[in-house]
RNA sequence: GCCGCUAUCGUCUAGGGGUCAGGACACGUGGUUCUCAGCCACGGGACCGGGGUUCGAAUCCCCGUAGCGGUACCA
């Protein structure tokens, strides 16, 4: 089994092409097949070198790694269209010499009229054949005169093409509704159903899984490979990823491309695992289906990965249900995956300058207490920001701080626990001590004890557990100076400055 | 316009001639921990419309409707 991802390097991977890949790549893994990398920029002036080294470093960031494409070569390359030139002039001209091809001296704007009178008469616009019986020798006269021309199919007249949809199941189309269409463009370059056609047949793939919206170029490919005499592939058109509002998903729909969920904080095996379920669920294995059925690693994923258990429909993208798989798999990773991955986070937000030692291991361990309460990596320092940033008076504005101020014994609790704490609390058993100091001195417990100490020390009145946050903050406090950390205050000057703004 | 694809809770879906139409996300209520979150329990919520076939249709067939795709010297 060969399957193929071919992308055109004009912007950014989308989740909906990205899901297109998956899909591929699932179905090679799980068959011990091949996945191939084929780089699609015939469109030279929408093809950037930068787009297909994003594409290319996107879906290596996801996991789905290929095992024949431009940067790692095999037997099937050159793995760019745009370096198999010399291989579409060699099959147009064996079409021409075949007389499934000819030469179209068709001015664009002649095609325009030709188009907009056949819209008018309520016709199916296609090409109206005027090039199709000029004789060779003239067409080469012309060509020798320098006239531009592009190279057209000949399409059958009057009959039926239907191809099998591994997915779908028979597709039919009459070539009634099918123009002569371009396979080589004035300047040489093919255009895409004829460089599709010649690639795929060369490469020998043997499956095509690729966008619904590819699912009526196909009769066109079909008729090409007959003319060229090559066996057709399998088809699988996969429904397209809509937005909330029902229409192709977009831009205005918020982030939509690869690079953009990596930017914020999404792990990779999330997002695979969410997309591989838009348009596919595991076979059912009999009777009830495990609520946990739906999270899987990408391993599982591809062992039960099925073509035929693909739906007909269009997903929409549900941004919250990826948010829900993200914290599954955030809960998940090792702390010293996520302390690398959310570094930036943490320095964009001046939390941290420079990757030291000290700091990474610190963030490391500051992660257990943030990564259950937040969606994405990117949201982190936030949730954490407490520790870094301590403003007393700047606290005491904020309603919610104010109201458990307001509880009886709360300003008792605040003047014991500064006079209390007298060093670090490293760790929980330190904290418990303390607490239970301040516990003795004033009578309060629960609530109205823990309140008014969380409030005091983080400037908070909700958040990471308490007895883990407050180590943290004199754990921070007691780095070295060039750890890269922003300057953390002391539990005992946060409740001495908080006691003092009290009063 | 023409051609094609599609249609089950708000969303992703399972199922498929007789089911209490199942699950997940989201949502609501209650419980739990010093807290947001989490976790646990419970709950509301769907077969696009109309015909036909049938003892029986959400399921099969037809016709509508709607959405999407295509109708390029884009891919």
């Amino acid at each position: 089994m060969r399957v193929r991802f071919a992308p055109s390097p004009t912007g950014q991977l989308h989740v909906g092409n990205a899901r297109t890949a998956l899909f591929n790549w699932l179905l090679a893994r799980g068959h011990d097949g091949t996945f191939i990398l084929r780089i699609e920029d015939t469109d030279a002036e929408r093809s950037t070198k930068q787009s297909e080294e994003s594409i290319l470093d996107d879906l290596r960031w996801l996991g789905l790694e290929w095992d024949e494409g431009p940067d790692v070569g095999g037997g099937g390359g050159p793995y760019r269209q745009s370096e198999r030139l010399h291989l579409y002039t060699s099959y147009a001209n064996e079409l021409l010499a075949g007389g499934h091809a000819y030469y179209c001296f068709c001015p664009p704007q002649k095609l325009e009229d030709d188009r907009r009178k056949d819209l008018a008469a309520g016709r199916p616009p296609k090409y109206h054949g005027t090039c199709r019986s000029i004789p060779p020798e003239d067409a080469r006269r012309r060509l020798e005169a320098n006239e531009r021309a592009v190279i057209r199919f000949r399409v059958p007249e009057h009959i039926e093409v239907t191809f099998h949809d591994v997915v779908r199941g028979d597709v039919t189309f009459n070539t009634d509704v099918i123009g002569d269409f371009v396979l080589v463009r004035s300047d040489g370059r093919p255009a895409y159903n004829f460089a599709v056609v010649i690639d795929d047949a060369l490469m020998e793939i043997t499956h095509v899984i690729r966008g619904e919206d590819h699912i009526s170029n196909t009769p066109r490919q079909v008729l090409l490979y007959r003319a060229l005499g090559f066996a057709p592939p399998r088809f699988a058109h996969l429904s397209l990823v809509l937005g909330p509002d029902h229409t192709p998903l977009s831009k205005r729909h918020g982030a939509t491309s690869v690079s953009e969920f990596r930017e914020r904080g999404y792990l990779p095996e999330a997002l695979t695992n969410y997309l591989a379920l838009i348009g596919w669920s595991p076979r059912s294995s009999g009777g009830e289906v495990d609520g946990d059925a739906e999270l899987m690693p990408m391993e599982e994923l591809a062992r039960r990965f099925a073509l035929e258990d693909v739906g007909h429909s269009a997903g929409v993208f549900d941004p919250e249900k990826l948010a829900w798989m993200n914290r599954h798999y955030m809960k998940e990773a090792s702390p010293a995956r996520l302390a690398a991955e959310c570094a930036r986070f943490f320095q964009a937000r001046g939390f941290l300058s420079r990757k030291t030692d000290a700091g990474m291991s610190y963030i490391e361990s500051l992660l257990p207490m943030a990564v259950g309460s937040v969606d994405r990596l990117e949201e982190v320092p936030d949730r954490l920001a407490f520790l870094f940033a301590y403003d007393a008076a700047q606290a005491l504005e904020r309603p919610a701080v104010a109201e458990v101020l307001h509880e009886p014994g709360a300003r008792e609790v605040i003047a014991a626990l500064s006079e209390t704490i007298d060093g670090p609390l490293a760790d929980r058993n330190a904290f418990r001590a303390m607490a239970n100091r301040v516990k003795e001195k004033t009578g309060q417990k629960g609530k109205a004890l823990f309140h008014p100490i969380r409030v005091a020390l983080t400037g908070e009145s909700g958040g990471p557990e308490l007895d883990l946050a407050v180590p943290a903050i004199d754990r921070g406090a007691q780095l070295p100076g060039d750890s890269g950390l922003a300057k953390i205050l002391s539990s005992r000057d946060r409740a001495r400055a908080f006691a003092a703004a009290v009063r």
